[in-house]
DNA sequence: TACAAAAGTGTGTACGCACACACTTTTATT
DNA sequence: AATAAAAGTGTGTGCGTACACACTTTTGTA
């Protein structure tokens, strides 16, 4: 349990070679006699070696130079959280030659994308992290990106097959069925339920989609018959928003529930209390303040919370665990489906704060 | 933002000094004129100056031996988990000179704590992490690494004004919240409730009594009445534990939930699915595996997960954190209240292993 | 066979810090 | 004032690795 590491220096010994003959088999630096690189090979793997990366990354002057292209969190609060996980990544791996340079887009403006990301390649990063939220826009840059061999990872919206080093994400569908559930637990009569997609042209339409594909397997699969409607609202437009919210909550009978398939619940939070109606409970996405604000007050029952915080964080670290600690790396993530509500939100905020003191090491 | 790391060297050159005399004063070696420590101390703290980690750790031969105490997995394998995240901490500690030796006695037998705590004093570790779920007979052991200043931290059991460095830990309280809250969520009319502690001797008392007054104080905050009965099981008689839980379900009127304060919620659901006594809806906690499998079933409904993994990898961080890199550490640390469900259970687990793989590094 | 090119191998320095040791200056004592 | 002790300061080496460079051996060619 207790044996000294073992060093490159000691797998020259065994070998009978210098330190240098080692350290070029190590990372295939070539120049050495086939014989000999399968001899060295052989001991380095017979002893389990394992690289000191304190060493490593002190005798390594090599930079990395990273590259995000995320949508501006002053115009959509929900990008503060990968922001800030970029940002935490990209802290602890400084002191490993890592810079990450960020390269913010307009979520409503598919030109300004595609400028951001020409501006992007342009800098020739040795690793991307970015949100493809524009869908065509984005086809050509993975395609460039896979051709010249940089590695991307994707992640919030999933497109498959372009080659990325891997996607972060949620599962949505699951969490469609998770809602379902929350919903069903303790429920002993059927009734209504209304799903709500709001600005789906922005957000991604997919996902919204299969948010509400598993919520309704869940029902189906109940023994009971739960009517589920669904509409597509617009938030630019506030009243016609609010007018189109009323007029389906008014004509459905015995509406129970909410499902609101984006982080704006609190949109409808909000205007159902203007209307006063009660006794309609509402499950939404994400830890934004205003919808805790309405957690806080009842008219959210729940949140389910897709760690976009921990998004931006594990996308920068799979970039550095591929190309700095060489490290095989997962083609998905998908992160927890957390489930927040009033009485254990707290802990969930404390979490991100801790882990930010934590720091690598 | 991308300005170069500032070293040792740098301070020393703005301080006219020496590098080593830098070091001193970092270090409070001692050995410097009060003025020039002042002015290096004022040149430190204006330069945010921070050390190079991977240096100190490949300049520093000072070797960590940590002690931890824990309970007997094979005993009871809620303490699997706590182990599994000892070792990784531990595994992700060892290259920075951190060695953790796990001293493990019989949950049931406090002869045994007390001598496996005497084995582990006798070594002389430079901190320790453990359970003190016996609480009579830690105290001596409290008083006495207080007294010889060798840190330990708390975690599953909290005891306070005993000089712990950290306690590690759940809000028990809140939880019992937080399951009420569950059981409540869509519960149009009230119902009756039963609490179920189970071997309370043995598992933290007053933990168990926390949860039940969280669940009770939940409930007496609402419009409607619940009725709520408790009873006390002790599961190493089989019989008269089946017997005792069936008495009390068969004597309540409309019993439609049951929550169970310990890991132990498989065993109520066990007998109740004997039974054939369907429509009551268990909430337990922990994700040990014959937990799980009644989760998969549909008789628990929903488990809180106590992070016992997750406890065990913390408390050491704790205690390399405050040695080994100096840092200020929390007095305590509140894990979140995880709610696990069938449908984001797979994500819970997958996450485990995840984080295994990353290291720290 | 000679001799250049190519292939293979060894040596030394740097990374930033910790720490031991040598050295210099100040202070206390007679 | 001389000297020892104490206080203060500087220098150098090692941690394990990366990498440039110098060196040696083999191979190919005339």
């Amino acid at each position: 349990m207790d044996q000294k590491t073992i060093r490159i220096k000691d797998i020259a010994l065994k070998a009978k070679v210098s330190p240098g003959t080692v350290d070029r088999v190590i990372h295939n630096r070539g120049k050495v006699a086939e014989k000999v690189r399968i001899r060295i090979q052989k001991i380095i793997d017979e002893s389990n070696y394992e690289p000191n990366l304190m060493a490593r990354a002190l005798g390594s002057k090599k930079q990395y130079r990273f590259a995000a292209l995320i949508p501006d969190h002053q115009v959509d609060s929900y990008w503060q959280a990968p922001k800030t996980g970029i940002e935490k990544a990209a802290g602890e791996l400084k002191q490993f030659g890592v810079s990450v340079r960020q390269f913010i887009f307009n979520p409503y403006d598919a030109k300004d994308f595609v400028k951001k990301a020409e501006e992007l390649t342009a800098t020739g990063p040795d690793g991307i992290f970015l949100s493809p939220i524009f869908y065509h826009e984005v086809l050509p840059f993975l395609a460039q990106w896979h051709e010249t061999s940089v590695p991307f990872v994707l992640f919030n919206t999933e497109i498959s097959d372009h080659g990325p080093l891997s996607y972060i994400g949620q599962d949505s569908y699951q969490s469609g069925k998770l809602a379902g559930k929350l919903m069903h637990y303790g429920q002993s009569e059927p009734c209504s339920i209304l799903i709500v997609h709001i600005d789906e042209k922005i957000d991604n339409a997919a996902h919204l989609l299969k948010k509400e594909e598993g919520l309704r397997d869940y029902f189906s699969q109940q023994r009971d018959t739960f009517s589920i409607t669904t509409i597509e609202l617009d938030s630019s437009d506030t009243e016609s928003f609010n007018n189109r919210l009323a007029e389906a909550v008014n004509g459905i009978a015995d509406l129970r529930h909410i499902f609101v398939t984006t982080s704006k619940a609190h949109l409808v939070a909000s205007e159902l209390e203007r209307r006063r109606l009660e006794n309609i409970r509402i499950i939404g996405y994400d830890l934004v303040p205003a919808n805790l604000h309405y957690l806080e007050k009842g008219s959210i029952g729940f949140l389910i919370n897709q760690n976009p915080e921990r998004q931006g964080y594990l996308g920068i670290r799979q970039l550095a665990d591929f190309l700095v600690f060489r490290k095989a790396v997962s083609k998905t993530k998908f992160l927890p489906l957390d489930i927040i509500t009033l009485e254990n939100l707290r802990y969930y905020l404390e979490e991100e704060v801790m882990n930010t003191a934590e720091k690598l090491v």
